[in-house]
DNA sequence: CGAATTACGTCAGCCATGTTGACATACTTT
DNA sequence: AAAGTATGTCAACATGGCTGACGTAATTCG
């Protein structure tokens, strides 16, 4: 018995107050509280789907962050990719050292600031990176498809509205330099 | 300069090839990328909050979620606790440990089998819970609103069909025993 | 009754990923 | 020449996971 998380317990008190009485359609809070939930098991699953895939390289999720946003941002400095990972160099070091040696990543010195090290994926590397984003974005196109016509777009200002909004500009500028798709962020959220 | 991630590389190749050709609303390549970044940005945020407040008590996420699911399901013995944070009881140890000691989560033996040990979050305890869930939810809620009319159906929708399909019904279980909303997941996902 | 199983706890050792602080090295700027 | 900057590196440490092994109490099964 008790195999999965079938597992409930004997579940005493459920006297069903509060909630369900504004059967309506307004956020109350087991509603909201239902969507947290959520938003914990579908995260969870959303990066399971890479980790398991990475295992069999050798690599963890922070390799993972580092081939996504380097590959994203081809001459990334090192510098840059410590600001969006929010990570010492002391933490990366290790993890890029990793890439560099097995062959996912290059560095090349910066033109006209030699002390730079403008990072490059390779395309060794972006097989991988590919690979993973494939199987991510799977993920969330049918989830897209079984919520709706319309879900996507709603999905994105939802989600660019969880963002803190002193790093909102960033993000914006940072998935949509990378890649060119146009203003529908900046734009439409304003 | 290069305060925030402000910071671009020098950004060489930005052909824009493919993408943008299907101006239209199908779930591109590109469009299902900014999805994926917004997520990661949007959870990381998601979790800052609750982050924060926890440090102040010594805790950590570990610590939340023990909480948290205790909190909303009263009762839950320990293997119960370990199938769904998905950790062994060596890792639960020390956490669930730690809050006993400072009185944020109390232990009972079972009646039918005294074996088990039923969990259940002191007031103290609770005070906290709703701290850290309110914070979370606040966030859940502002976003919502600035998502649309309908967009808390959808992504309702979106999240549950993200969860590894083997798992929905057990996390649709999971939330809906706790909450008693009725059948919202259960039904509509269908 | 006695043996096996179960629920839980605990000890020991390991790994991945993060942190600070201090320092070295190469390069640029003033 | 001196100061500042970009990066790398060493050392020590914390957190939160893991496995394996073992103990103990209680239940169940033969």
């Amino acid at each position: 018995m008790n195999s999965e998380f079938t597992a409930r317990p004997t579940r005493p008190n459920r006297t069903d107050t509060s909630a369900r009485a504004s059967s309506g359609v307004s956020n109350t809070r087991e509603t909201l509280m239902a969507c947290m939930e959520l938003l914990f098991f579908a995260y969870r699953d959303f990066i399971g789907d890479p980790d398991s895939m990475l295992e069999r390289y050798g690599f963890g999720r922070a390799h993972h962050r580092v081939l996504h946003f380097v590959g994203r941002n081809p001459g990334l400095r090192v510098a840059d990719l410590l600001v969006i990972l929010r990570i010492t160099k002391q933490s990366l070091a290790p993890v890029l050292k990793q890439l560099v040696d097995e062959g996912y990543v290059t560095q090349e010195a910066g033109q006209s600031d030699r002390r730079e090290r403008h990072l490059y994926v390779t395309q060794k590397g972006m097989k991988l990176t590919d690979q993973l984003a494939d199987l991510q974005m799977a993920r969330i196109k049918e989830a897209l498809e079984s919520a709706g016509p319309d879900s996507e777009e709603t999905l994105r200002r939802f989600l660019f509205a969880m963002i803190a909004e002193d790093e909102r500009s960033n993000v914006a500028r940072l998935i949509d330099g990378a890649t060119n798709t146009g203003n529908q962020l900046t734009g439409s959220t304003t």
